[in-house]
DNA sequence: TTTATATATCGCAATATTACGATAATAATA
DNA sequence: TATTATTATCGTAATATTGCGATATATAAA
């Protein structure tokens, strides 16, 4: 098997797990910090500063842009990745209703 | 390689990130949903409910134990899985002050 | 135009995850 | 004790993820 029976699970189930699935993974967790301290935010930076390849820093980047938390214009010769605030905060408060309808104490 | 070089981040990073990963499939985000929604919460119910077979819910189940966020009672011959709430705060909170500390924006 | 720089994509190997049937383990019940 | 019910674990197959080198693409600079 290997794959994800999402048929079974309705669309905000899918979607909910899918945004923490893609921070699920160190390097992304540190990509966005280190965007978040800096003025300007080029990829090139990030493999120096990450310690993962070029090729695998851009693997990361996409993943974050897949679910629509950065956003990247060509500046010159290079990208210029900025983390989109609008949709951050979208996320961030549709992880808090989440977790404020869901918790619930039985035991 | 399919290994994630965890050794590069620090702490704070890897725990978030494992975090973040183990709610990342809808199956454990149904799982704390309907738990949720009862007074017992018995793991046969899941398998029913959710439509898994009976041990990839228990793998699930153990996923969900493993960063604490359910805590698991023997109670006649079967299981009272709860949220620990005290944990499920915890998790709200870290998760937050992620969101809030490296929300930035510069485009 | 040529060269250098920056990023994306392809292809692959190694490892992880998901799912399930079979079976073990445990406790209640007959 | 034998049976039934509930959950955990093992083994395995299918698929996904991670990481990287090689290469393609595009823009700036020489």
């Amino acid at each position: 098997m290997g794959i994800t029976k999402s048929q079974i699970f309705d669309q905000r189930q899918n979607e909910l797990a899918q945004f923490f699935k893609v921070l699920g993974h160190p390097a992304r967790i540190a990509i966005l910090q280190h965007i978040s301290t800096q003025n300007s935010c080029i990829c090139n930076d990030l493999v120096d500063e990450i310690g993962l390849a070029q090729a695998t820093i851009s693997q990361h980047l996409k993943e974050l842009k897949s679910i629509g938390l950065l956003k990247g214009e060509i500046e010159g010769k290079s990208m210029c990745y900025c983390i989109d605030l609008d949709r951050w905060n979208e996320l961030q408060e549709s992880l808090n209703s989440f977790f404020n309808k869901t918790k619930h104490n039985c035991c």
